[in-house]
DNA sequence: TTAGCATACTGGTTAATACCAGTTCTATTA
DNA sequence: TAATAGAACTGGTATTAACCAGTATGCTAA
């Protein structure tokens, strides 16, 4: 047994003390409700302090994979909740992830002076130039959804239709090429209908219902980044979420 | 200055403290994007201990209060991101936040013997009965949605008509009668067209988009309690939530 | 004047220690 | 036998003490 713990490691202890117990219950050495070992039991075990054992186990419980109860114990959490947490995905990790091959259209990329309504909510000042995507998103190749995007970038950068066919998701340009990460975003999701060109770009008839998702994405630094509008066929695609009650 | 923390209090030292700086920050005394104290100076100003005053500055930063910049500081969030950290909430809760008179018109209420497909996402055995309610949901006394919940009860318990219309909230009831705390969700949102049954309750057309938002509600121990099916009206709701991209 | 480095700030990690507060079970007592 | 007190566990809160790792700034040397 012994020290899966390298005190010189760059990642902290109570990281690889959580990669870990994540570990243990995603390869079920752990199971679903079972008590892992107690903070006191970790600590002789592995030979971390119990501060860093509650720091790391704070942590997988954040993300859904422990529950706590006082007096009994930690406890796996049951397999359906470990997934997701509420997670700020792009579009193309958002398809991956069912299982459908992500795929899209560039419709257009160009610079544009937007609504006086998107630039307040990007926070810029009127007038101001940001970047419009337009893409026809694909799952399996057949369209899903319609999206558009604004993206707000500082003088001298730009996004190019070379970027985009590369690497297929805008979050990684906005990580890889502008060291912006996204981190947090609002979203609105609400129901309307088709119209003419919607229809036609969709292959559904004018009227249909859509999924309208509206989201405004800050980096790391709680600065908006890009707001998006994306239209999905009603047939085609489903939000999935997860919600937390608010503690004390 | 001095204390404004009392060791003797029953609640926490760190949640004291965390409720003082939430009110500098609700009452507009430290501002968004304004730093606030060091935890050094949080440390001698208040007489509590750096770790202490970590665990308030952890409790807000993931209620989205506050965030960190390793090497500058801590800084109050702009206040757009304040508000909702995708808070779980009931349906009257939610109408509330919204500014709108919540009410309901209680349609049945019955033991029932759910679908295979209900009683195996709530986790009882098939042929086990649950409590089916059916609601029309107000806001300012129009109807805005059809909400159909299950609610998988202990036997001998029981929700009555007069319970629901005394607290109007169901997850009121499950908390002050049967000690089962709504604590997470997962959620769906997809989009269907309204039934004629449904065009009528609505008062709109058949044919209508809705918002099918279905919700599967977790207690404290992680077991399922209810299984909700809301269908909205297209015109009058707005789904709104926050993400937060996975760390690490 | 300017490049670069030292310094003095920030938050981030880790340890050792103590006691409080729920839960469970056992051994004692009525 | 049954109720109860208490021991022995669990996680929760709090303190003290170091040192590491980024960031900003001002002084020094080129």
């Amino acid at each position: 047994m012994s020290s899966l713990i390298d005190p010189d490691s760059s990642t902290p202890k109570y990281m690889q003390l959580a990669n870990f117990i994540k570990q243990q219950i995603d390869s079920e050495v752990w199971l679903p409700r079972q008590m892992i070992p107690s903070e006191r039991q970790l600590e002789s075990q592995y030979s971390v302090s119990r501060p860093t054992i509650r720091q790391a186990i704070d942590y997988l419980e954040r993300l859904g994979y422990l529950y706590r109860e006082h007096g009994r114990g930690t406890f796996v959490s049951p397999r359906k909740l470990q997934k997701g947490m509420q997670e700020l995905t792009s579009f193309s990790e958002d398809l991956q992830q069912r299982g459908l091959q992500p795929g899209q259209i560039i419709r257009s990329i160009a610079w544009v002076t937007p609504s006086e309504n998107i630039a307040r909510r990007l926070e810029i000042p009127a007038g101001t130039q940001v970047m419009q995507i337009d893409r026809i998103r694909l799952g399996d190749e057949s369209p899903i959804g319609l999206q558009t995007s604004f993206v707000a970038l500082a003088p001298g950068e730009e996004i190019t239709q070379a970027d985009l066919e590369k690497s297929g998701s805008l979050y990684r340009i906005l990580e890889d090429k502008f060291n912006q990460i996204p981190t947090e975003a609002d979203e609105t999701l609400e129901t309307t209908l088709a119209t003419v060109e919607e229809a036609v770009l969709l292959h559904i008839k004018p009227d249909a219902p859509l999924l309208l998702n509206e989201r405004l994405t800050y980096n790391q630094y709680r600065r908006p980044i890009e707001f998006v509008k994306i239209l999905y066929r009603w047939d085609r695609y489903r939000y999935v979420t997860r919600l937390a009650r608010k503690s004390s």
